[in-house]
DNA sequence: CAGTATCGGAACAGAACCTTCCGTTCAAGC
DNA sequence: GCTTGAACGGAAGGTTCTGTTCCGATACTG
């Protein structure tokens, strides 16, 4: 991605470049750390913080823009999956990974909480979130998929594995790849099972995650 | 647990309860947000700030006792699980469930990075890690285990099993009896495995979570 | 060369937090 | 009853961290 800029030089330029720098800046610092101040933005970005508030009101903004884009990559890969393979568990697997691959997960539920969502958000989370639970009851129709687990129990399990932080990204990455292998395995249908114990979480127990706590203590490390 | 104290009477009896209510007060706070300030365990407690700073030098103090405590409660349901448990799996599941449910982890690798660990902690958790470390390779040699698995992949288990966090702590503990069912049934050598992919984390991958991160940043949430 | 959009980063203001300090409480001993 | 001192609660001090503003510098544009 050079200079992808249409007709645009000199200042016009760098301003347009920057508009990128600083989302994928931002992006990279806020999944490393979902508590990261402005300035270590910037400092990524190798940017004033000036140039950040140009662009963006405030921190939220920011925060928000990025869960937003962090929907939209969910949804797409969720869309495609299934367009692209025709066989109902490769589909599922598929998705899975890459989610987790795209660490899209660490911008939407880790954000949240660090903002007030918009109705926009609640709606683009709700589709997502259906159009994985069609790509769950696919596979589990298919009977690949052992029938005891259940579509809420994928952001779950996203939350596990992206729990998952070693070392830089790519040995992340990796390890992160191991222990989905480990948990696809007790996903197939063709293990003998243990019956799993409770219920899955609630849509309501979901989408606390998304309250926006006032109280939000800010977990250190 | 009422009158406890031997023979101890008025503001001494109090003191010594409240040697106890603080510390228990702590643990269920840190468990929560490794991050709490040093008045949330005193508000926990119902107790004023002082009494805390009566019995340990500073917060990093109360930490490290948290902390050898957990490890030492880790080495006790090490220790007997498999003297409670012949079979060599059983051993390992209990084993496994118990350090679930005690919370213990948190207590470890959770508030680690916070404070700087004495050499005593090191030791402790090098006799911790190998004491499960053999846990596990019974269950291996015994024929239960899947081959791939490896002693290093357990405190990963961990990290990702006490991710979960949903609702009081009753709902996170039946949860996490949930996943940690479906993980045990990956890790049974009965399973028609997909081998793993890349390596467990070395030890030295391991150790550097206890690191004392100086540019320790504070994730909010 | 004047005008303007953009930038970098110092400075400001406020919040959060650890720690200290001090007046108060209360049981024990005289 | 009165003195004494251990233990307590919580306000205040001082520091650190961080979001946001502001302004002089920079470099195209016309």
């Amino acid at each position: 991605m050079e200079t992808k800029t249409p007709g645009l030089r000199g200042r016009q330029a760098e301003a347009a470049r920057n508009d990128q720098v600083i989302l994928d800046a931002a992006r990279a610092v806020f999944i490393r750390d979902p508590g990261a101040p402005i300035s270590a933005v910037a400092e990524e970005a190798d940017v004033g913080v000036g140039a950040l508030y140009r662009r963006y009101a405030g921190k939220e903004e920011l925060l928000r823009t990025l869960c937003e884009d962090g929907l939209r990559r969910f949804m797409a890969i969720a869309e495609s999956a299934p367009v692209r393979h025709s066989d109902p568990w490769d589909a599922f697997a598929a998705f899975v990974g890459e989610v987790i691959d795209s660490d899209v997960h660490s911008l939407t539920v880790h954000l949240a909480g660090t903002f007030t969502p918009t109705p926009e958000m609640h709606r683009l989370a709700a589709d997502a979130s259906s159009l994985a639970a069609r790509i769950l009851e696919r596979a589990k129709t298919a009977g690949a998929l052992r029938p005891d687990v259940n579509a809420r129990d994928i952001p779950m399990i996203f939350d596990q594995i992206t729990a998952i932080r070693l070392g830089d990204a790519d040995r992340t990455a990796e390890l992160r790849r191991r222990y989905l292998t480990l948990v696809l395995d007790a996903l197939r249908a063709d293990t003998s099972a243990t019956p799993l114990p409770a219920s899955p979480p609630s849509d309501e127990e979901l989408g606390q995650r998304w309250r926006h706590t006032e109280s939000a203590r800010r977990p250190r490390r």
